[in-house]
DNA sequence: GCACCCTCATGAAAATACTGATCGTCGAAG
DNA sequence: CTTCGACGATCAGTATTTTCATGAGGGTGC
């Protein structure tokens, strides 16, 4: 899950980053709006958090040139304490929720994720499975045929966007982009070793492999097809 | 599910209502203490939402006469963040829990439903367990294996998140929004050095540990797998 | 003065990235 | 059908970076 953050000031912007990072998000700022509008539209977040007061371009200016260009992700604005007006404004350009400042980061994790959890029709569930293969978002667990397996941060988040998008084959360059925060410099092969990595503690020693690789295409999650 | 809140901030207040009945429950509202024991009175409420500083009738006044008068629906009460008496004083009146303003509304949603689902038990619901440590609630009091162990208040907040939300691995930064109330703060350690005091009573001498360092994603309380 | 809790500095450990060598696989050509 | 070449995949070992634990020092409030 990717998630952009547009805030001008750069302590509480640092903060909101490392804070969603340690809560397994891939997390990009931008300091104004004309910068966050212009990665908004790469389109590749699943979630914009957007400061209404920016310099330059506001937040709802911002807002109105995504909707306006037919880019439908989710937005959550943050607005001073008085101006309650904002958030009817806000909610009326297409805003999905509102926090107002000061807010505890405890809130807006919270806010965070129902609103993730919303879009995925109703499926209330923390864990995503693929055949014996568990991963629970929330406790940050994984587990193979009931056996507990233990993940770093980055084996979690490439093993998170393998589960998310079984049975997809994934090229690198957007695992690159999702799971790492660069765009694909051909001259390194860490995707290669994180795969490898992932791939001895869940695959090893099972019969069935879920991690597969697709020759010059890149890779994809899924139980083997039954005979 | 038919809920009672007393709260007289009209704006939180209203907020609240609009929560809990998007959430599916019957929802009324009290301004103050006298109408809030009024209705609450009528006895046709599964839970009653309190707020402690209330002009007039205060929340523990209303407490008391409910339960003065046999009326034994379970209590959430809310309370300010620095009020330690309160949250000792409202269990022993026989309150079922508390929630230390400000919360997010997530977090209230959360313990409405444990409270509803496990219905009303009494004194029990003030000790919180995970394999052989306790933390009680209404004592202030914490022991491991029978062992009693004194806690700061600090260490007692913190422990008392930990254990709420075991098995899920906590944020720093959430950490630092609940127990402290530093929201946009980066570049301190107090957390490291408060899980080191705590880990120095709860965990030393120990075979079995139970609060675990997750690199990069922040700290988890549990027992380990058995095998 | 005594707890308590914060900050700071430092070392250690873990995670991650890089390097270069080897291995496998696929397709083209014989 | 077989062989060979090339590209990509895999792997181990090492370097680097990041993160965390820890002990000490100092300030604050009761």
């Amino acid at each position: 899950m990717k998630i952009l953050i547009v805030e001008d000031e750069p302590k509480t912007g640092e903060y909101l980053r490392q804070g969603l990072s340690e809560a397994g998000f891939v997390v990009d700022l931008a300091q104004d709006g004309t910068d966050g509008l212009h990665l908004a539209l790469q389109g590749e977040y699943d979630l914009v958090i957007l400061d209404v007061m920016l310099p330059g371009l506001d937040g709802w200016q911002v807002l109105q040139s995504l909707r306006r260009r037919g880019l439908q992700m989710p937005v959550l604005f943050l607005t001073a304490r008085d101006q309650v007006e904002d958030r009817v404004k806000g909610l009326e350009l297409g805003a999905d929720d509102y926090l107002v400042k000061p807010f505890s980061f405890a809130e807006l994790l919270a806010r965070v994720r129902t609103i993730l959890r919303r879009g995925r029709s109703g499926n209330e569930s923390t864990v995503l499975r693929v055949a014996d293969l568990e991963l629970d978002l929330l406790r940050r667990r994984v587990s193979r045929g009931g056996r507990r397996i233990s993940l770093t941060a980055k084996e979690f988040g490439l093993l998170e966007l393998l589960m998310r998008r079984h049975g997809e084959v994934l090229p690198r360059s957007l695992i690159a982009s999702q799971v790492w925060d660069m765009n694909f410099d051909s001259d390194t092969n860490v995707i290669e070793v994180a795969i490898r990595r992932l791939r001895a503690k869940i695959d090893d020693g099972h019969e069935v492999k879920l991690i597969h690789t697709v020759r010059g295409m890149g890779y994809v999650l899924e139980a083997p097809e039954e005979h």
